[in-house]
Parts: structure tokens; sequence; C-alpha cells
DNA sequence: AAGTGGTCTAGACCACGCC
DNA sequence: GCGTGGTCTAGACCACTTA
């Protein structure tokens, strides 16, 4: 029951339990949200305080709305949110094309010194190589504690996303912050991905989070400078 | 008038007013707009279309209520849009602090080859170097039509910024897009910037548009590396 | 006390998608 | 035709700011 408290709106509450509904899997990825109409009866507000609550949820870009059917429940919406940044060339607006990652490596590591919350926690690390049209572009190295992902085939990885493995051992990605840095490439780096020395790379590191503020991956990517762009539009 | 139009809904057609208002300098900015009610009486729609055309000017950044007081018309606000994913270091949120700008050169050329828009354009190109606690960060070069630029006097760059020193000439710059790569140092870069060889820099490219989609102004900075981070953050 | 934005109600009509 | 989201109205009460 959502209580009537003047401290905070009431569209937020719903906003908050529509979405803890969403992380539990109450209302999945995929799939559409109860009608306004009835989310309008169940909480016992109009159908405008349901649309605002609604609307919260749009803009933040975990549902999305179609009009003539309904609330759709987006998936990976925040992964994609911070690749939306992300383009090919300059003025290019090319789609993704031949996407395919190969596994390169993975293995259990006791910890990592640089960072706080992974100092002595076991981890996978596993290397991957991203690559579009058979062009090598992004040198992913991802550490998850192994407690978070538990039942971990490798065949899965090639097919699956690392999130969708987490969802499935319970852990859902709910916040995440990026870092990036140019940098020039290592030897193996330069290797794999078929760069020179002197080619500027872009360095990413993404801290992921779960609902309970846990760090649950640790993921550094390094991208071809020469192939991607990051852009930034804004309008009055 | 406000055309009652259904291929597009009202409160979109008032907010496009509401903004050409701002642009045009009837509602100048650091001013608060009429009140909701007054927009009301104005454009005879109810509270709540004013206040939907309203909200679509804030989340664009242009505007910010305050209650009790009003919807305060900001300035600048793309600008800081985009800057707002720099930071300085990883973890800390620095202020900026003692900023300073320093100007290196300022000449007429007769165009650029590089950009169709200014092929044969004649420009002012003002090379800045921009200073945080006396340490050198950003090397800009911006690129504008003297048309746009009629009454330029040296002393006024030192304090006044470009965009403010283009509203004057009534050039509005409305919309901008700035694309980010990782380069290596130029020596003449390296010298200004006093970084070494193989100490990696954005290279940042920003066009600005006016109202009638016009470029009015290419800018080019290159920011040192180990001093800015980009950071983008994401929440479900 | 008066004016401002913030929230919420109860009801209406429209445009879209699907059967 | 029916259910869905999208828009709009008319009015109420609240919280905040300023005088």
């Amino acid at each position: 029951m959502i209580a009537k408290n003047h401290l905070s709106a009431i569209y937020k509450n719903i906003a908050a339990e529509i979405t803890q509904r969403i992380y539990k899997g109450v209302y999945p990825s995929g799939a559409y949200l109860p009608s306004e109409n009835k989310l309008s009866q169940e909480f016992e507000v109009t159908r405008s305080t349901i649309r605002k609550a609604l609307n919260v949820l749009k803009e933040k870009g975990t549902i999305e709305s179609k009009q003539g059917k309904g609330y759709l429940v987006k998936e990976l919406h925040w992964e994609q949110s911070l690749l939306q940044f992300y383009s090919f060339g300059q003025n290019i607006a090319q789609n993704i094309e031949n996407p395919e990652s190969k596994l390169l490596e993975h293995k259990k590591i006791k910890g990592l010194k640089s960072i706080d919350e992974f100092v002595s926690t076991e981890l996978w690390q596993i290397n991957r190589l991203r690559l579009m049209n058979e062009v090598p572009l992004i040198l992913e190295t991802s550490y998850i504690p192994i407690d978070y992902l538990k039942n971990f085939e490798i065949p899965e990885l090639k097919q699956d996303s690392l999130y969708n493995l987490l969802k499935k051992n319970d852990n859902h990605v709910v916040r995440a912050k990026e870092y990036l840095e140019p940098v020039l490439p290592s030897l193996n780096d330069q290797e794999l991905l078929e760069v020179k020395e002197d080619s500027c790379l872009f360095q990413t590191i993404r801290y992921s989070y779960d609902s309970e503020n846990k760090l649950i991956e640790l993921r550094e990517s390094l991208i071809r400078g020469d192939h991607f762009s990051f852009s930034v539009e804004m309008t009055l």
C-alpha cells in the first residue's frame, strides 16, 4: 500500500514501487505494464497521478510508452543509455553491423589492489574482444566477484551478455558510472586491436552497482579512437 | 496566437512560442517568466497545459522552476550541459578554481577547407589557452565568420565569453554538437600544455548553430587527459 | 496575506493498435 | 468496437516565498 505522505509526493512513491516490481521481476523486461486504468484502480489514485509516476520511469528510460498498446519495460535500458553517446565515425550514423564477441580468457583472481571494494574479493577476470565487420574495436576486461556469478558456464558468455548472466544469478545492475580517458596502447593491446603504438585509444572504466549499492562489476574497456567517437548534443 | 492544431499538441506549440520569446529576448535570461496563471490567461488554456509546456523547457534545461518564486530563464544552460560531463580527476568533484584565459593569437583567415560550411567564408581564428591554478589545461581554437562578429575588440575577449560576444552581435547559439577523440599532442601543443609527447589528450570539436541552423562557431579544444576525465552516470 | 509553483481529482475527447 | 496511451479542462488544496 502506498502511504499518503506529504513529505514526498504520492506519484514518487508509486514510481518507486513500480521500479521495485521491475527489479524483482514482477514486471519482467520485454513485457507490458498493467494499463494506466488498472494501475489507478490498484493504487486508488486518478489516472493523471499514475501518468505522472510512469513519466518518471519513462524519463529515466526504464519503460517506453506506445500509444494504443501500453508501457513496455525496456531491457538493458541503462546500458543503451551509456552507449548512446558513442557513435561510429564523425557525421555518419552507421548501424552496428555483424557484431561479434570473442572470449579471450577467463580466470579466477584473488583481488584487485587498486579497487577498494575488490581488494580481498575473489573475482572472475573475463577478457573479451569485440569486433564489428571483423574489425577489432573494443578490448574488454570485466571483474566480477565469484559470489555474484556462481553458475558460470563458458558457452553462455558467447551468446548471452554479462548482464543477463548476472541477472540469472539474481544480481540486477541498477546504477553505473563510466569514466573516459585517452590512453596509448600497450604492446598486447596493439596486437589484439591491430593498431600502431602511436594511435590513441579511449579507455573507459565502468562501475556497476546493484540496488544495495554493492559493486558487482568493474569493466575496463579499450576502444579504438579511430573508429569510435564520443558525441554529445545539446539543444536549447 | 496559438493555433489549435491536432497534428501537434497545443502544449508543444506553446513551448515553441515561449522558446522563441527566450531566443528573441522577450524573456531575457536571468529573469522570471510570467506566472503560470498569467500564461494560461494569455494562451487561453488551463494551468495544467501551461505546466506541460513549461515542463518541456524545464527538461531541456532552458528554464528552472522555483516554488514560490517562478520560472527562471537560465543562462548558458546548454554550454553548462555540455560541461557537466567533464570532471576533474576521477572520484573527486573539485570545483573550478582560479580559472584564467590567455589570448594567444587572433587573425583573419580566408576559409577552412575541411569544413563545408566554412570553405569560402572569411573567418576569425582565435587561439586561447585555459588555465586552472596556473596549470595549462585546455588549448582552444575558435573559428567564427567575421560577419557574425563585426564589433570585435581584443580586450573584450579577456573578460567576456565568446558566446556573450556573439550574443551582443545578435547571434544566439541554440544548438551545439560536440565530438570527442583521443589524440597525441603536436610539438606546439606539448609546449603550450606542458605535456610530454606520449601523454594523450582529448580533442573535442564543437559545432554551434543558431536558430536558423547556420554554423556560427567551430571550436576545437585540446584537453589534457591527465587532469580532465569524461564521465557519464546512469540510474535505473 | 497574496502570489507562486507542486500535487491531485474527476471527467472528457482524441489517436492509435488490435481483433 | 474496444482498450490503450495522449491531451485538455475546471477546480481544489498544499508548500514555499515575499511583502
